[in-house]
DNA sequence: TAGCAAGATGCGAAAGCTTCTCAGTTGTCT
DNA sequence: AGACAACTGAGAAGCTTTCGCATCTTGCTA
């Protein structure tokens, strides 16, 4: 059950998060920015503000529960943390998102870190195109 | 000459404009932001302001002279366009910015965007950790 | 070289995303 | 139920970046 998850990350049950982790978890789009999920509780009839939702987004990233990605739109999105590594195929024109991981580019990378005598902490790679969809239409 | 640089880019040859390109060829750290170079500017008792630091970094970016990057600090950062692509790692203590290509890395991307349809237009791959220096300061 | 029009500049205002402040509310534990 | 820490909504504020506009320059022409 959510409210599990919530009180395992040491934060109050409450209605806006329970509500928001449900969204994280239905939404079809697995990644939404906080005002995706702020419209999203209003289309639902919840009355909660956008200051909470970037609160408890915030909190849920903290407590592991949701990753942050920092794509080239210019606001934050958020999506559940599956607890796999992933990185991001993202269509400039759709704005579509695909997920992938290759283990080949996983290794270089801890190579070329190791090369320069860096400890990994994390890593971000984000492939820009244009998928086939809007590819098709022009 | 600088100036040709900006002629060829269809620009008029304005003292913000050489300067701006000066202190990007002449800096050594590689990377910097429109608030470091505008910092630059006044010390050297260049009254520009911000704004145009900003065009200016901008219009550079549209003629090919500079490349952006979004690293994850809150701010862009720019650099002279070497004219071959390369990808970063980043030290989450100091900031310090390290270079590198790949070209296995980059031999699969072009494989993973044509495995999922998609016409790559650009990426951004950059490793964050500690170097170093900073870990031997603990 | 003087004059002109397009283009550039600096300033402050404003936009866009995100965080903060604070008074009032709610969840949790006993 | 009562006490208290934690949480919330609303608006203010913070930060980076862009805009609007009156004024100044550059590059060209006569
Ligand atoms: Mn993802
Ligand atoms: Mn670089
Ligand atoms: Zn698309
Ligand atoms: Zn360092």
């Amino acid at each position: 059950m959510d409210n599990q998850q919530i009180k395992d990350a040491g934060l109050k049950v409450t209605r806006p998060r329970e509500k928001i982790l449900g969204i994280l978890e239905r939404s079809g789009r697995r990644h939404l920015s906080a005002e995706d999920v702020y419209k999203e509780l209003l289309t639902n009839g919840d009355d909660i503000g956008l200051a909470t939702v970037y609160r408890v987004l915030t909190q849920f990233e903290g407590a592991g529960l949701v990753c942050r990605r920092h794509f080239e739109t210019g606001q934050s999105v958020f999506e559940l943390n599956s607890g796999d590594h992933h990185d991001h195929l993202v269509c400039v024109r759709c704005n579509r998102v695909v997920e992938f991981v290759d283990s080949v580019i996983e290794e270089r990378q801890s190579a070329i870190a190791a090369q320069h005598g860096f400890h990994i902490e994390d890593h971000s790679l984000v492939i820009y195109g244009v998928c086939t969809d809007c590819a098709v239409k022009g």
